[in-house]
DNA sequence: TAAAAGTCGACTGTCGACAATCCATCCCAA
DNA sequence: TTGGGATGGATTGTCGACAGTCGACTTTTA
């Protein structure tokens, strides 16, 4: 469009340690990104509270582009936001978390049917590669190695059904599911038995046959989730005494939403313990 | 407390015409309501640049709450924000419309499914009560409000799936919906047609068959895809002699226009200045 | 004349200050 | 002791001002 290159980087870079080649434009985006990326980590813990001004003062801003940042986590399903009650991580419970997967394996399946028609020769190549990366991965038992490339494998499929509203909401939906690894960092029984999944997957969907591919992604999705929550019971029954606030995490849209629906003033609130 | 006259005036918690029966808690919410309503009701037109100064000034207050409304409708997908390049309205190609309508054909499945197992008789006699609502409202061609309970079934039965998360994922593509609905004021073709298809759901909810249920939503919703797609193809096509420029590059003329349009257009909800 | 470089508004991004609200705590009466 | 307010601190919501960016327009240059 205008001038390209020689304007280009007046204001991000200026506090920036020359990490990215196109750094992020507005402090908010940096700032989401900080957090997202705490997130995933673990160096926030879900149902933490996010302060506007703590965070402001971390990252040396007003609190204005922080707000920003949050508004944008909670459009990526990371954060939930209440009135006058500020920001916090989500929180996964049980039921949510089968909640993500069972949708997961429907968005995912649906993918999975797209991909089987659309998929070209060099698509499948980068396929190839990403299950051989992920079969060394194994072998060395490079698990977040592996994770990683666990998620690439799904996210080039959706990607890859040519389907953008689709993708766009697996999205979010995925975005949940990674937080929900970083909490609990067993999420593979048997590294191996990952990989051979995959190759299933792929097989599926060079058979061009939508409904097997469809199958064959639910199904794997489906296993994933059993051993999922076993292990979040687990976890959740030993971590911590205290999974109750969470209940209350989405009462905002909920609220917001029964009331356009049933134009009614039924309160969805419940009470609060402390 | 606080003299409304020359201070500022009392916070717009309650300063409602007394229309809405719980008013909006902040004014970011009120005026996401205003907006969205706007583009419910076609006031405000797709690919419209909603400008923060604008808006405040219509509504009266300053830029901050406007960009918290605005982050509030691109939440929920009605809204679409660049960097440094403002919000503006979703546009929705052709595409896009195929797109959220197989999406929305697979979450209601899905939805119809789960809800076909859980429905209670309670419930039951509210669909009941929608449906019998639908009959009227066909008989007498009352457009708009059969489109307004045919919104309520669904999104009923979406909320009686008791998935959460799938009634949220949900809300969004609906959003979407709604936003095309009101563009294009010709959705039904057959009033009569349509409260027939929605008694067709109900039965097979009735029957508890999960398959069934899944299947009578996907081709109820299916129908109406292609009833919706040839209308929108005929409608563009009528339009202009390049409907796909539209889409990527912004003319200036659609801007100005839009500018216009809603500069000029009513105030949403306006009065006090300072 | 056409491309490149400057100029100018119009908007958005960010800031610091206040106002409003929530929540916990304390006080007092029954 | 137990409610029901009143009180105060901590945080979010809102405001007005200024800085930075994008595009359109004008001017210069080859």
């Amino acid at each position: 469009m205008a001038v390209p290159g020689r304007t280009a980087a007046p204001r991000a870079t200026r506090r920036l340690n020359g990490v990215s080649p196109i750094a992020f434009r507005t402090i908010a985006e940096q700032i989401a990104g900080s957090i997202r990326e705490a997130i995933a980590q673990g160096r926030i813990a879900p149902a933490t509270r996010l302060l506007e001004l703590s965070l402001a003062q971390e990252m040396g801003t007003s609190r204005a582009p922080v707000r920003e940042a949050l508004s944008q986590l909670e459009r990526e399903g990371l954060v939930v936001k209440e009135p006058n009650r500020g920001a916090r991580v989500v929180e996964l419970t049980e039921e949510t978390v089968r909640e993500v997967a069972s949708l997961r394996g429907l968005l995912e399946g649906f993918a999975a049917s797209l991909a089987a028609e659309r998929l070209t020769t060099t698509e499948f190549k980068t396929l190839d590669a990403i299950l051989s990366d992920m079969d060394r991965a194994a072998q060395r038992g490079e698990y977040a190695r592996l994770v990683e490339l666990d998620y690439q494998f799904h996210a080039f499929i959706c990607r890859a059904s040519g389907h953008r509203t689709l993708y766009e909401t697996w999205t979010v939906i995925s975005g949940k599911v990674r937080l929900y690894l970083s909490t609990t960092n067993l999420m593979y029984r048997d590294l191996k038995a990952v990989v051979r999944g995959h190759g299933e997957i792929l097989a599926a969907l060079r058979s061009r046959n939508k409904a097997r591919a469809n199958r064959v992604m639910q199904e794997h999705l489906g296993e994933m989730l059993n051993d999922f929550v076993a292990k979040v019971a687990r976890t959740s029954r030993r971590g911590g005494p205290k999974p109750q606030s969470a209940t209350f995490q989405e009462s905002r849209r909920a609220r917001r939403l029964a009331v356009a629906l049933l134009s009614r003033g039924e309160s969805l609130r419940g009470k609060r313990s402390r």
